[in-house]
DNA sequence: TAGATTGTTAATCGATTAACAATC
DNA sequence: TAGATTGTTAATCGATTAACAATC
């Protein structure tokens, strides 16, 4: 569930699978690919597809297709992956790890520069080539590490506006929140909110609808 | 990014977030909330709020509002939550490990009564109250779990989508998909890909869209 | 050339919002 | 009663799909 209504936001959502495809076919020596066998790996339309990659101004080659490299190179740009964002995560637990450590980042420019946690057990252990920072520090350490964005994923022990609230003070660009609290910020900041259980909903309903 | 096209996704999205609010006026001793609190809680309008629990067939009283119990009742439901699911984890990282031991799900029915690993090291270690089984006995343990949704969150070493046709040939009803491989089933089975980059390419094109 | 593909304009479909009557 | 709220029908808005011309 997304908080601001942002236009196109369904062909954001597409736009890194195109990307991935790209990358593949790149790694198998493929100089193009058609808006066609894009939308068939995908399951999605070709016109969909199309209309995506014309949206983020790439352009094709009747007949042709896309150039691989202009894929890669426009997308990353148009998202402005191409430039490292520095990030820091609020939450040492499992899914703030499971965030640091996977590996699907990697095209995104997150640069994930600083982890925060609450349990006086895990501050000073090493995740990954990061030490866990007392959330406490908070402030003081946000002076240091500048981030542009910052990844909620405290558990509700914690409170996520109050987190929330001094990030957006301290100049925050954009929140990814994990919690299923409510955030809201009065200032400029984007926020965007994946709440699983959100998705499981949707499963859920798919599910009913299938079976009856 | 979800796969089929199911009408209503946005509501279903919502919902969730209304049972959380009528769960916490529950607490509160409330007996009634009214949509117009609702929305102004979740920063939603107040029409939305009535036309999407319409949609989850729940009646307000003019004036008063809508009746909590009968919100927290009629949601869960609406949303099959008030009958557990058997649910296996397919993946025993960080991610698995969140999915499992986080809270967030306690009102969602989601019964997990296995995870699956991959790795030599964890295949035999507990993990919450489960101890982690060994992925290639997944074919014979599903006879023995017989469950109903399958949660995929195993890194790219493992296909995803061979993972996904064994389960469908085992007759899942549901998969979640947390891998950023594409998943393509030809029976009837409810896929949702939770794709953490493509939620990451919104929030980067929200942040873009504020500053400039 | 013919066929495959892109690009663009128009039509359709679904979701949100507006307007307002009904009601406690 | 008056005011607040729900419920419903119509209008608007945005996203998807269709149709088809342009092109290599």
């Amino acid at each position: 569930m997304r908080e601001s209504k942002l236009e196109f936001t369904p062909t954001y959502e597409r736009l890194p699978s195109y990307l991935r495809f790209a990358e593949d076919a790149s790694l198998k020596k493929q100089d193009f690919v058609s808006g066609t066998s894009l939308a068939g790996f995908l399951g999605l339309s070709p016109i969909q597809v199309r209309k995506d990659l014309a949206f983020a101004g790439l352009k094709g080659i009747p007949k042709r297709g896309y150039k691989v490299s202009e894929i890669i190179d426009g997308l990353k740009i148009f998202l402005t992956w191409n430039k490292p964002k520095k990030a820091i995560l609020i939450g040492a637990g499992n899914l703030g790890k499971a965030v640091l450590l996977c590996n699907d980042f990697k095209d995104c420019g997150l640069d994930i520069v600083g982890i925060f946690g609450n349990d006086k057990d895990k501050i000073g252990d090493k995740i990954g080539r990061l030490e866990v920072l007392d959330i406490a520090d908070l402030a003081f350490e946000f002076e240091r590490l500048k981030p542009f964005i910052a990844i909620i994923s405290v558990d509700e022990k914690l409170d996520a506006q109050e987190l929330a609230n001094l990030l957006a003070e301290k100049g925050i660009k954009g929140i990814w929140n994990f919690t299923t609290q409510k955030i809201r910020i009065k200032g400029n900041v984007a926020i965007y909110n994946s709440d699983f259980t959100a998705d499981f909903a949707v499963l859920c309903a798919d599910i009913q609808r299938r079976n009856g």
